[in-house]
DNA sequence: GGTGAAATTGTTATCCA
DNA sequence: TGGATAACAATTTCACC
């Protein structure tokens, strides 16, 4: 990977709806070398998917909501239920398991308050579980899935 | 929006570089009708982004950090200082205010703890905080981008 | 690794049911 | 609204630096 591929990924995080020639000529290359970049990042699985982003609110998910919650149990036999369980829920888009005070993090989409609580009952009938605790979202200030690039490992020394 | 616009967007949040024709044979339609529906949740807004996904491992972002805080002063002040001062710093992917006892969640990916410590430390120099507290993430269960599309209203009765 | 152009495939516009 | 076709633009492959 050199400063190249950096430039192909930082568009594409952005917008990867660009034609191919269009982002070519942005890092100064032609098509072809462009195209072979990007299959190499695709292959190396730098590049892991290709999706559109929808607007929660036009999917009538105004509320999000994040829940922290401890282990009843710390065994393997525990977390394995616990995630075959809370995975297969569409409104959790997310499961962090964490370090720390708390042992898992989940964000849920949802409707509204009425929403959040079916999503929560399902929730709590998984496995048992420990301190559940919500809070929810007021305000997103900011959310991307663009990852900074400074700190990539750059093969070739060429800038 | 109809149930077929759903199916497009269910489709479209895992894989959008499917073909046209490809995703017009799945939803049971010709390109036309498909590439019209496209077009109409774009500008309506409901797909708002094209974008790559990319894996922070291969990116040299091997730690994702959770950072909670609470604003020193609760003034429009305070909250235009922080989030300009924030919302800029690559590092931090996602900002959101909260409800309850803690003010502010962000996402952080840096590579390790050194890293983080240097974010950590152009963190608190944007603005007074209060009960900055740090989470790491240990294991990534579930992380999509994709919504849960049941809960969008359907305007025609066909399904 | 890079280029330019040909072959292939996908997208957009026009028109009709 | 949906479908067929044609015009257009894009991507992928090829032979050659």
């Amino acid at each position: 990977m050199d400063k190249k591929d950096l430039e192909i990924l930082q568009i594409l995080q952005k917008d990867a709806s660009v034609p191919l020639s269009d982002l070519a000529q942005a890092v100064h290359l032609s098509t072809t070398p462009c195209w072979r970049r990007l299959q190499k990042l695709q292959e190396e699985g730098v590049i892991r998917q290709h999706v559109v982003l929808c607007d929660p609110a036009r999917l009538n998910l105004g509320l999000t909501v994040m829940v922290t919650l401890k282990a009843a149990q710390h065994n393997e036999k525990w977390m394995q239920k616990f995630i075959t369980g809370v995975k297969d829920i569409p409104e959790i888009v997310e499961i962090l398991r964490m370090s720390g005070d708390i042992d898992y993090l989940l964000k849920v989409h949802v409707p509204d308050m009425a929403g959040f609580d079916l999503v929560y009952k399902k929730l709590v009938k998984v496995a048992d579980l420990q301190d559940v605790s919500s809070s929810f979202v007021m305000e997103v200030i900011k959310s991307t899935t663009a990852l900074p690039l400074d700190y990539a490992i750059l093969k070739s020394g060429k800038n």
